[in-house]
RNA sequence: GAGCCCGUGGCUCAGCGGUAGAGCGUUCGGUUCACAUCCGAAAGGUCGAUGGUUCAAAUCCAUCCGGGCUCACCA
């Protein structure tokens, strides 16, 4: 053996045997129980960071149970990140000189589509060099044909269901990006203002006017109200009464009351523009006002704005105020603090627009999630981030599902241009309306990525392999970082529940971030993103995962620390050294016979030295100690065991004590307590442990050998 | 505005009701042994602050301070 060990050597040679031998596959325990894992499928174009390496968790986990004998699925696959996707892809092309909008749907579609499955080897790629046992003959991606027409079906029956609904509402619209988004992606921003003071005349009333405070006085242009609190009693006398809107050419609107306005800000009348604002939407439908839309798709003011018409919304409101300002209708401004909402991706403001978009009706689907988990069928862990599910189910909102991109899966409703009519299908082409026979057209948008990846468990068991469906669902662990609880684990909860009458998992397991050295948020824009890959490099892929999960508790963010790498590296150095040692005493004493591999029973019965029988004792109640954590997501503190007791104990006292008494009884036991710990160490350091073991002389393969027991 | 998490030796973090723990770092000693060393030992903490509950609190409760995150329609 070599005097030191080399990662660089070993893993990818290990893999590539534990991948060729098929037993990343449950199939190699076609008897045990079922045990299934599906993988969070990582963005199919882009390459892992750090929060993917955390996976690791669930590879232990898999080669926990494989190793107990149970019938281990972890699934891969990989998610075509809608909007995410074609934000980069649209990147590149305007490097390039071009846009979207130099191409037609099915070029630009076709065009990502080679872009992404250029890209997708690199991730799967890199979840191999971190050791993940993954089944990839089971592998998928979210836009694969059967997966689609999963998708579609869950849709159809949804809309069946009155659960889908197409409606014309206010939603969230990012005009640079050009489509709409769902609450989540909607970030709130805390950003410096002008509250602008601007006075109303009152119809009839010479020289009265009402005034009102706003940050957007371009809107205006698009009141249809004014709203005070029905309790301010200085506004008593004007309820009823009509202002005209000033530069609108003397539109009027009425007072309105309405108990949501604040008395306390600005001058308790607020402007109501339906159009643009989401209060002011729901003053609306109460009051059944207008909605006038002034703001348009492309950001700029519509023909309703009158002579703005055409601006885009920053200019307006200058040349609003300018106007106002000359019309002596402007008041005082003030510099107030407020959030803003804004694109999650481009950071500009998000508009509120009036639009036709598909809907999925939340409140039946969270009321069973949130069942699901108060009654225990989902368990949670660590069990606090229960909270963050249940205060996101309890507030929830319609979830608008209607994207304006090409990259996704195409809603399949189809509507008549003549009678207007809307047909949903199971993904069939509707050419002709089954009314009037006039010619059908599919609609534009396709559906937000959370719609089809929130079917991942079923829909991937439904269409990896025949059976598996019956055999690995519900699955057994959810395993995933505790930032997309809700985007993606309380959506998989509520449309798994609906389409398959079962939970889609058994139990979710959350973790931390893993943030820079400094205990920031890595992220590309603040440049301090590690790469995973260059850390496998320096520190071996099983120090890398050891440091992962040694140390911090699970669902905390841990701060990368390279002395701790470090020390894992040194951690796999000092175990493949005890091998070394081991090994040379084989050698050196050939008439040792290489009997290993006892079993702790077998052991017993062997050893007279009692410190033989000492050890002995002591990693049964490892073996024992080891399974419990496992067995409760302990991962933290079983790693912690295992690294005290085999380079604490077992090497500085038990080795050091054999070497003196050296016989072939104690060798035989050395020998057989060294390949336990192995085992019990595998699932997290597999490749050392794997290639250990082999040189070691134990039988057949690690990665398949059987989990030791106490009393066995 | 509301909620959540964190604040433990120089650093990174475990512990979360029963005499303060680990890794790294530091200091001293030993060894070249299977070990890019390794082994042994030591120094170093009134567990953010203040009150309370308890026979007993880093651990439970309250308030406050400091750091982070999340949610919310403040025009």
């Amino acid at each position: 053996m070599d005097k030191v060990y080399n990662h660089k050597d070993v893993e990818e040679k290990i893999y590539k045997e534990w991948e060729e031998k098929d037993f990343f596959t449950p199939e190699v325990n076609p008897k045990g129980k079922p045990y299934s894992i599906i993988l969070p499928p990582p963005n199919a174009n882009a390459p892992l960071h750090f929060g993917h390496a955390m996976y690791v968790i669930e590879d232990i986990l898999i080669r926990f149970k494989r190793m107990q004998g149970f019938r281990a699925l972890w699934l891969p696959g990989a998610d075509h990140a809608g909007f995410e996707t074609q934000f980069v892809f649209e990147k590149k092309l305007q490097l390039e000189g071009k846009s979207r909008f130099d191409y037609d749907r099915e070029e630009l579609y076709k065009m990502i589509w080679d872009f992404v499955q250029s890209n997708r080897p690199v991730m799967e790629n890199q979840l191999r060099r971190l050791g993940f046992s993954l089944d990839w003959s089971r592998k998928k991606f979210t836009l694969d044909e059967d997966i689609v027409k999963i998708v579609y079906k869950t849709f159809k029956k949804l809309f069946d269901d009155g659960l889908v609904y197409r409606e014309k509402r206010l939603v969230n619209y990012c005009t640079y990006d050009g489509t709409s988004f769902s609450d989540l992606e909607v970030v709130y921003l805390e950003k410096e203002a002008k509250l602008y003071f601007i006075k109303y005349p009152i119809v009839g009333e010479k020289d009265k006017f009402i005034k009102v405070a706003t940050t957007r006085p371009e809107t205006m242009l698009g009141d249809t109200a004014i709203a005070v609190n029905p309790k301010d009693t200085r506004y008593k006398k004007l309820l009823g009464k009509k202002v005209s809107v000033p530069l609108t050419g003397g539109r009027e609107i009425e007072i309105i009351s309405d108990e949501t306005v604040d008395m306390e800000f600005g001058t308790g009348a607020v402007k109501v523009t339906p159009a643009h604002d989401f209060n002011d939407y729901e003053i609306g439908q109460k009051h059944n006002l207008d909605y006038i839309p002034v703001i348009g798709f492309g950001g700029k003011m519509t023909d309703a704005a009158l002579r703005f018409s055409g601006l885009y919304v920053k200019e307006a409101r200058r040349e609003v105020v300018k106007d106002l300002g000359e019309l002596q209708l402007l008041g005082k401004t003030t510099d107030i603090k407020h959030t803003v909402p804004t694109c999650y991706k481009c950071k500009n403001p998000i508009e509120p627009l009036l639009m036709y978009q598909w809907f999925v009706k939340m409140e039946p689907l969270a009321g069973r999630a949130i069942e699901a988990v108060k009654s225990g069928k989902i368990k949670v862990y660590p069990k606090t981030m229960e909270k963050l599910y249940f205060q996101f189910l309890e507030n929830i909102h319609d979830w608008n599902i209607s994207r304006q991109i090409v990259w996704g899966i195409r809603v399949p409703a189809f509507k008549c241009e003549k009678c207007g009519e809307w047909e949903v299908t199971s993904g069939e082409v509707r050419e002709k309306c089954g009314k009037c026979s006039g010619k059908m057209n599919q609609d534009e948008d396709v559906f937000d990525t959370w719609f089809s990846s929130g079917q991942w468990p079923f829909a991937v068991l439904r269409a990896s392999q025949p059976g598996d469906f019956k055999e690995f669902y519900p699955t057994t662990v959810m395993e995933t970082g505790y930032d997309i609880l809700r985007w993606w684990v309380a959506r998989m909860v509520m449309l798994g529940i609906y389409e398959t009458k079962k939970v889609p998992f058994e139990t979710i397991v959350l973790h931390g971030l893993v943030n820079d050295p400094l205990g920031k948020k890595m992220s590309k824009s603040k440049g301090n993103v590690v790469n995973p890959l260059e850390l496998l490099d320096t520190y071996g892929a099983d120090a890398v995962r050891f440091a992962l999960v040694y140390g911090t508790a699970l669902g905390n963010d841990q701060s990368l620390s390279y002395p701790k790498l470090q020390a894992m590296r040194n951690f796999t150095n000092k175990l493949w050294n005890m091998a070394r040692f081991i090994d040379m005493n084989r050698i050196q004493n050939s008439k040792l016979k290489t009997q290993n591999n006892l079993t702790m029973q077998q052991l017993n019965n062997l050893a007279i030295n009692e410190n033989d029988k000492e050890m002995i004792e002591k990693t049964a109640e490892l073996t024992k100690e080891v399974t419990r954590l496992l067995e409760k997501y302990d991962f933290n503190h079983a790693a912690q065991n295992l690294y005290d007791f085999i380079w604490h104990e077992f090497a500085d006292v038990y080795i050091e004590d054999v070497k003196n008494r050296i016989d072939e009884q104690s060798f035989i036991i050395l020998n057989s307590l060294f390949l336990i710990l192995l085992k019990l160490l595998h699932p997290f350091m597999p490749f050392v442990t794997e290639e250990i073991y082999k040189l070691l002389g134990g039988e057949g393969d690690l990665i398949v050998s059987k989990w030791p027991v106490k009393n066995a």
